[in-house]
DNA sequence: GACTATACGGAGACCGTCTCCGGTTGGTCA
DNA sequence: TGACCAACCGGAGACGGTCTCCGTATAGTC
């Protein structure tokens, strides 16, 4: 890809995830095109349709969740778990409208390999943080991944309509499941 | 209300409901006053919003559904439950479209009393069949309304997506509640 | 039959989508 | 370093859908 396209690329990522993050996955694309500085033609030459701008912005916040995760466990493997709560239920606050659209998305079967593969690797790397703490003696031992992602989707669910109580949601399950802090 | 106006209102009723079944709640508004056989004019005048549309459309088809359902009862009280199983199902089948919009428009809090008063009413008339049923010894006693509707409502969400599937679950549903058939 | 308040309707302004094609330029090569 | 060209750009315009405006029609009353 020539440099140009790319930098347009990624412009069109960012506008995009911030004005879906302002008004929905609905937002008009027109106006992705002009926050990213770009012709409405560059956006539709790089996303043919909505739901690959939606599914592309999706899989690059879910790549940097995991980056930021595996900073973390890089960091201190035994003690990033609590950091990994707040990263992923703050990711899926802000990006309740886009994974609303990613899951009618894949109801209508209108599915793409990215998004397969993401969400696997924060799977793992949910399940390899939290065997981490397990292993350190930082988690009690009778909470399996599943189990884990579903509290979390469950705090990020409840939170949806009032953000600012996921905080002390947070709290709570960190003091059920962590230990030693 | 004029005659003009109430023959219009029911028109755009019944075209909205055919065109939100076949394409879905998003249906072009222009299509549903083409086919109704009035100007766009005339929709907005009644309907100022899609909302206002869609949920005239539901309370409405509730309203059906409860009707059907009183004159089941009144024909033969005691055994009126299976056919009312079949009634609500099937309803909510053909409306998952409208359905889904209901939901998303309450969840906005663009709430309207015509709503809540049709589930309400709906509510009772399912727990009145299900008493009598229960009452002549035609139906299992220890089922209580909310588990009923939300049995039938389970069966609904299952079948979305293959509708020939429901009444082969429902025939367990009767076989499970229903006695002396 | 006259009158009038109510209702109608559809053209047009506006918004958003998305394509087309002339123009631009990044990258390669001599 | 200049020539070349395939890849990329961009924005005007066609199109679809929304929704308002206002001249016209008519239902209902007297």
């Amino acid at each position: 890809m020539r440099a140009d396209a790319r930098r347009n690329y990624e412009a069109l990522l960012a506008a995009a995830r911030d004005l879906f993050q302002e008004q929905g996955p609905d937002a008009p694309l027109d106006e992705v095109a002009k926050r990213a500085g770009v012709g409405a033609g560059t956006l539709y030459r790089h996303f043919p349709t909505r739901n690959d701008l939606v599914a592309a912005v999706y899989v690059a916040d879910i790549d940097a969740l995991c980056d930021a995760a595996e900073k973390l466990a890089a960091e201190d493997p035994d003690a990033a778990l609590g950091g990994y709560m707040d990263l992923h239920v703050g990711f899926t606050l802000r990006n309740a409208g886009i994974k609303k659209a990613i899951k009618e998305m894949l109801a209508d079967g209108d599915t793409r390999p990215g998004l397969t593969l993401c969400k696997t690797r924060m799977t793992e790397i949910a399940g390899e943080t939290l065997a981490h703490a397990q292993d350190a003696g930082a988690a009690r031992e009778d909470v399996d991944t599943v189990t884990f992602l579903r509290m979390l989707h469950g705090i990020a669910l409840a939170c949806e309509e009032n953000p600012e109580m996921a905080p002390a949601m947070l709290e709570v399950m960190k003091a059920g499941l962590l230990r030693g802090a």
